[in-house]
DNA sequence: CCTTGACCTTCCCATGATGGGAAGCCCCAT
DNA sequence: ATGGGGCTTCCCATCATGGGAAGGTCAAGG
């Protein structure tokens, strides 16, 4: 089987799945004699596999874990649980999040008159919100800890 | 005052203040003799309005927009209304998305026993669920519409 | 007047997950 | 055998952000 028909079978484009061969995600691809990634039905059960944890917004270094219990025949249920938690976790603290950002977009909306006349309370907030001096940059978890995550929305 | 002054005055670090300019969200700021950008009050206040703007979740493409009706005085506030609302959706829309997938994994932990033996009905939901085949990768909208948007966690 | 250190400048690189596209090789069906 | 579609690698772009190097500038203190 060829790239093609696994990226058809699994849901991952053909694009991902070098992407994830080069990274280091999945082992490198058996080859044919010319050259051409050559896929076992073996293969594409695990790119279903990365693309439902992806699906259910599992970053890759914990689709990596993902993928070393799941091979891992003596694994511990309890540390895939904890893993599933710990994702839970992260996506309530974005709910969170957007939903502080969304409740007060909301009280702004309300107050505005929103007709043909140029006053309007959100830009006043805008320009006079004061930003939390305390220290909202300073970043101390390293970049990439914590701001700047992605969301496959 | 020095980009060093007016980053820590607004909130906006000195490397996204020359991002802002080269990106012309921001006009050319003025420059010293020696080359050094120069930074009035009125400055900080624009670079404090998009802090804030960001921190509600608006993208820069939408803080252009905010940034336009702010320095205009003929604005309708019915268009920044719109502007805010349309963010609104957005975020509702990403939250209910995390939300679908918390409660997916909600429903898989509470599923897994949690324990020393390998059995584990969240492997093997992320094995065996099948991707909807109905062009989820599809991307009708291109590259950067839906997906892969940023939040600021 | 000169040194020192903090600040500024530009330029390049990296992130994470993804797609676009070019140049060139391969394979199958007509 | 030729054409078209699929495969290969390689480079580039996204978005907002930071890191770091190499070098210029400025103010304070000796």
């Amino acid at each position: 089987m060829n790239i093609g028909d696994a990226s058809a079978l699994s849901g991952v484009s053909a694009k991902m799945i070098r992407y994830y061969e080069q990274t280091g995600l999945i082992p490198l691809a058996a080859r044919t004699a010319s050259g051409y990634r050559n896929y076992a039905d073996a293969d594409v059960h695990m790119l279903r596999f990365i693309a439902r944890s992806r699906d259910l917004g599992f970053p890759i270094s914990e689709i990596t874990d993902l993928l070393d219990l799941w091979r891992n025949t003596d694994r511990r249920s309890a540390d895939v649980k904890a893993l599933a938690q710990a994702r839970i976790q992260d996506l309530r603290h974005k709910i969170t999040h957007l939903q502080d950002m969304a409740d007060t977009l909301e009280t702004l909306v309300r107050s505005c008159a929103g007709d043909e006349r140029p006053d309007c309370p959100i830009l006043h907030n805008l320009e006079t919100e004061a930003f939390p001096a305390s220290g909202r940059r300073s970043n101390h978890a390293g970049p990439h800890a914590n701001i700047n995550e992605r969301i496959t929305s």
